[in-house]
RNA sequence: GCGGAAUUGGUGAAGUGGUUAACACGCCGGAUUGUGGCUCCGGUAUGCAUGGGUUCGAUCCCCAUAUUUCGCC
C-alpha cells in the first residue's frame, strides 16, 4: 500500500502537527525521528534493539546499496526487510545526498550525475530513472526522488537552475515508478529563497507525490537561514501529506522543525556522535572522553529509560570509547537514538496539550545550561 | 676488572654550536545534521641524564659522575 498520513491535531500556537502514518508495517505516530541505516543496518544495532527504543521508520541508502551488495542481491534475498531483518517501515534515500557529498559540480548534467565510486574509484552514473529502479528492487516502503542537494552558499541563478532540474528529475522518476507497494516522495529544493521553495513545492504538488520532503538544509547555512528554509516549504505544502525534513537531527533543530510543521526527521547524528564518543543529554551534549568522567560512576543521563542508562556508567563507557572498543559506540548509539525518539514522544504530548512553546523554552533552558 | 656505545616530553624517537627542539603514539580539548571513512581539527618538552668547563653563545664540543647496553677477561 501507499503510505497514508492522517492529521490528528494542530497545535494551537504554532504550525506543529500531531499525526499518524499508515504503512505496510503498521501505524506510527508523528512527529517521528528515523534512525539512519545507510548500508542496511543502523550502525552497530540490531532491529530488536531498535524496536526496544520505539523506533519506527528507518533509512537506508540507494547509492550505497547499489555499490554493495548490489540491488539484485537484496532483491534475491527477498527485499530489504528480509535481507536486514527489519520488520518496520524502511525509507530509502535516492542517492541525491551523494550528489552533494561525492560529486563535483561538473559531474551533474540534465541526464544525471557521474560519480566516482568511493569504494574503488570507478566511474558510475546515477539518473532519476536508475535511482527509482534500484529503489524498486530494494523494495523499501518509501522511495525518494533523485535530487540535487544544493550546497550553501549558492547563487540565486544556480539554485534556480538546479531546482528546476530537480523538479524535472522528480517528474522523470515518478514516470518510471510502478511499485504499488512503495510510496514515492518529492524533495523540495530552492535553497534559501522563498520564491524558489514555493515554486518547487507547487511544481512537485502538480506532479503529485505520496509525501514531501524538505531537502538542502544543514549544508552549512546557519540556524536562522535553515529555519527560514523550512518555513518557506511548510508554508506551501499540502496539509494532508506527510512532511519530512531530510538530514536534520540536532535536538534543537527537531523542535524548531516540528514548530514549523514538519512531521518526520532523519539524521546520522545520534549514531555518528556515539561512535565519536558524544552523548545527548537533557543538559546538553557531552563528550564522554572528557577526563572528568574518568571516575563518574553515574549513568549518561539521570532519568533516561534507555538500556544503556539502565545498566552502564559514564566511567565504563569512557573506558570503552578511549580503548576503541565497539561496545562503547553501541551503548552510546542506543542512548542517543532513544534520546531523540523520546524527544519526539514528548513533542507529541506537547502538541496534544498545546504547550509546545513552553516545552521548547524549558528544553532550551536545560540543554544550553551546560551543567551536567 | 678492561674497552666501546648510548642517555632528548608520558612513550618511541629525529635533530642542530646561534630566532619558535621534527615526527608518531599517548594524553587534554573541540568538531560532527538525507553516513565513504573507529574520521577530522587544535593543544601538549622555557628544555635535551647530573655537575663542571670551552665559547660572545651549548641540547649539540671537552672533562667528571651516574645509569643503561655491547664486547673481552
Amino acid at each position: 500500500m501507499k503510505i497514508k498520513y492522517e492529521l490528528l491535531k494542530k497545535e494551537a500556537n504554532t504550525l506543529a502537527r500531531r499525526g499518524k502514518l499508515n504503512t505496510n508495517y503498521g501505524v506510527y505516530d508523528t512527529p517521528m525521528f528515523m534512525p539512519v541505516g545507510t548500508l542496511a543496518n543502523v550502525k552497530t544495532l540490531t532491529p530488536e534493539e531498535l524496536y526496544e527504543m520505539n523506533s519506527g521508520i528507518i533509512l537506508s541508502n540507494t547509492y550505497h546499496l547499489w555499490l554493495r551488495p548490489g540491488e539484485d542481491i537484496v532483491a534475491r534475498a527477498g527485499g530489504l526487510h528480509k535481507f536486514m531483518n527489519y520488520n518496520r517501515p524502511i525509507l530509502t534515500d535516492s542517492g541525491g545526498f551523494q550528489v552533494f557529498s561525492l560529486a563535483q559540480p561538473k559531474d551533474i548534467t540534465e541526464e544525471g550525475v557521474t560519480f566516482k565510486s568511493h569504494v574503488d574509484g570507478s566511474k558510475l552514473f546515477l539518473s532519476p530513472e536508475k535511482s527509482i529502479e534500484i529503489q524498486n528492487k530494494l523494495d523499501s516502503d518509501i522511495a525518494m526522488s533523485f535530487d540535487e542537494c544544493i550546497g550553501y552558499p549558492s547563487t540565486y541563478e544556480y539554485v534556480k537552475q538546479s531546482t528546476e532540474r530537480t523538479i524535472r528529475w522528480a517528474k522523470r522518476g515518478k514516470a518510471v515508478h510502478k511499485n504499488e507497494n512503495q510510496s514515492l516522495f518529492g524533495i523540495v529544493q530552492g535553497g534559501e529563497y522563498e520564491d524558489l521553495r514555493k515554486y518547487c513545492v507547487e511544481e512537485l504538488v502538480k506532479i503529485g507525490f505520496d509525501g514531501y520532503s524538505i531537502g538542502g538544509t544543514s549544508v552549512g547555512e546557519g540556524k536562522e537561514v535553515m529555519y527560514n528554509m523550512i518555513s518557506y516549504a511548510t508554508k506551501y505544502l499540502p496539509k494532508d501529506k506527510v512532511r519530512y525534513l531530510m538530514g536534520v537531527g540536532d535536538p534543537l533543530d527537531i523542535i524548531e522543525g516540528v514548530i514549523r510543521g514538519v512531521d518526520i526527521f532523519d539524521c546520522v547524528l545520534p549514531t555518528r556522535l556515539a561512535r565519536h564518543g558524544n552523548a545527548f543529554t537533557k543538559y546538553g551534549k557531552i563528550n564522554i572522553r572528557n577526563q572528568k568522567y574518568k571516575e563518574d560512576f553515574t549513568s549518561i543521563e539521570l532519568g533516561c529509560d534507555c538500556y544503556t542508562c539502565q545498566n552502564y556508567t559514564k566511567a565504563y563507557i569512557r573506558h570503552l570509547i578511549t580503548s576503541n572498543e565497539v561496545l562503547g559506540g553501541r551503548l552510546l548509539s542506543i542512548h542517543n537514538i532513544r534520546f531523540l525518539i523520546r524527544l519526539t514522544e514528548e513533542l507529541r504530548k506537547a502538541i496534544e496539550n498545546d504547550s509546545i512553546l513552553e516545552y521548547k523554552e524549558e528544553f532550551i533552558k536545560n540543554y544550553l545550561s551546560n551543567n551536567k
